[in-house]
DNA sequence: ATACTATTGTGAAATGATTCACAGCGTTAT
DNA sequence: ATAACGCTGTGAATCATTTCACAATAGTAT
């Protein structure tokens, strides 16, 4: 493959797609990258880079057309092929990522839950079902799920990443605030959202110390 | 300032403290960069460089001591003064963060909830109060609150935002799905689940099209 | 003591991501 | 028509981050 994209680049492209579906309700038809830089907080010169790896079709002085782009990024995201979830995990977060993702994104559902509380199992949580942990294997198969959600305590964790991977998933989203081993061929997105609050609070501080100088 | 540590780095550092948390309390007394770096999912090289930010004390064939790492890294992070954080948002997400960090780290603690929910007002969960919105400036100085966590739908987020960064709000971190205008001087974190999961959909088909070939 | 081994700390090189800057080209105005 | 404008697409430059590679060094064995 000669020009791989980058993960910085999808991740921006998924929220230029998220912007431009609001722009095209709002009938707006044409936009520069100027202005599709300034609401995605981005600037112009990386949004033209980043839509050149969906073939961006931007015409001089008129811009972008807007349905088009729109058309273009969902294709990228490969929107005529559905991709299924798997979520792990059914507690505080594990049930509000499954509220949220509820209905939302057409191509890209979570089609079931797993959990080893036998209070969980066999619940239906918005459209959802919990399945027992032992199903995993059968039901990953049966509902062809190639993603799965870790929202398990950490212990837990690289047991579970172990047995998605071992049924064959090709992607997982971690919450467990532990750094997951997977194969190469298993793409990996930690959100550590302690790391990240982290983060904030020592440059908050780093802020202040400057402002006093 | 001559050396500015990297938001990447800081992240980084955060797991190294966590991980050697339990290195510690399993009474491990050293440790080599090089099983650091396995724990971690990173190099053994990018573990030393980033051990260097706070002053790296590692000897030779013995490596680094668990306990005086552990507590160079909690004072990088300024265990010694507490950071103060609001979160804005009850909702489902809300509840689970405000779950999550309660007793978790002492020096960075959520001490206030807001909403505009009458519903949500004045109840007490997980040892926190929630206030009404027009509470916020109050309460912010109040308690020297110096981080926000916003977890409000998307309509309500940037005008959230621009009250939390009226009351002098030095870092803040965002769940809604929508970049955020804020001044330089506000450290910003997007946590964009969305997005995280659309990415990990995207390059999960990649792989399974690699392996086609 | 001395030699040997394994690991740190860190310049330097490599890699990756972003920004610059401008040629080329629709569009609009005249 | 023709000129003038402003935006796209992109090669090149810059900036950031990671990895390499090795000298310096502390511990260990002989
Ligand atoms: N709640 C948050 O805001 C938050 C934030 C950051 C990270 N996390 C992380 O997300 C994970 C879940 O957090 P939570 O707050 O939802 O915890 P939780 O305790 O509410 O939920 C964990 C769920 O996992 C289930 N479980 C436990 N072991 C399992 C196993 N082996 N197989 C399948 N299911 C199992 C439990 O029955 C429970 O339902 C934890 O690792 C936590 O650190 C949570
Ligand atoms: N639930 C998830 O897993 C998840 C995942 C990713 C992103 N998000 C984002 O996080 C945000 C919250 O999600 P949620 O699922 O908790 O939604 P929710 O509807 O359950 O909660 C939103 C809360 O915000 C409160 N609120 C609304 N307007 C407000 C305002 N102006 N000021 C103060 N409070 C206000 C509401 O009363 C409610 O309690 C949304 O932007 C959502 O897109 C949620």
């Amino acid at each position: 493959m000669p020009n791989r994209i980058s993960d910085k680049t999808v991740a921006r492209l998924s929220i230029y797609s998220r912007l431009l579906g609001g722009f095209r309700q709002q009938g707006k038809e044409t936009i520069h990258s100027h202005d599709l830089a300034l609401v995605a907080g981005v600037t112009p010169a990386q949004v033209r880079r980043d839509l050149m790896s969906v073939g961006g079709m931007g015409s001089p002085s008129k811009g972008y057309d807007v349905t088009e782009l729109s058309e273009s990024i969902e294709a990228f995201f490969g929107s005529q092929q559905r991709v299924n979830v798997a979520l792990i995990g059914l507690g505080n977060i594990g049930r509000a990522i499954l509220a949220y993702f509820h209905g939302r994104r057409p191509h890209l559902a979570i089609v079931a839950a797993f959990d080893i509380d036998s209070h969980r199992v066999d619940c239906v949580h918005n459209g959802c079902r919990c399945y027992p942990m032992h199903a995993l294997g059968e039901i990953i198969e049966q509902q062809k799920i190639s993603v799965g959600i870790i929202a398990v305590p950490v212990s837990a964790a690289q047991e579970v990443a172990d047995t998605l991977v071992a049924h064959g998933i090709e992607g997982i989203m971690n919450f467990a605030p532990v750094p997951l081993r997977v194969p190469p061929n298993v793409y990996l997105e930690q959100v550590d959202i302690t790391t990240s609050l982290e983060t904030v609070a020592y440059f908050a501080r780093q802020h202040t110390q400057e402002e006093r100088r």
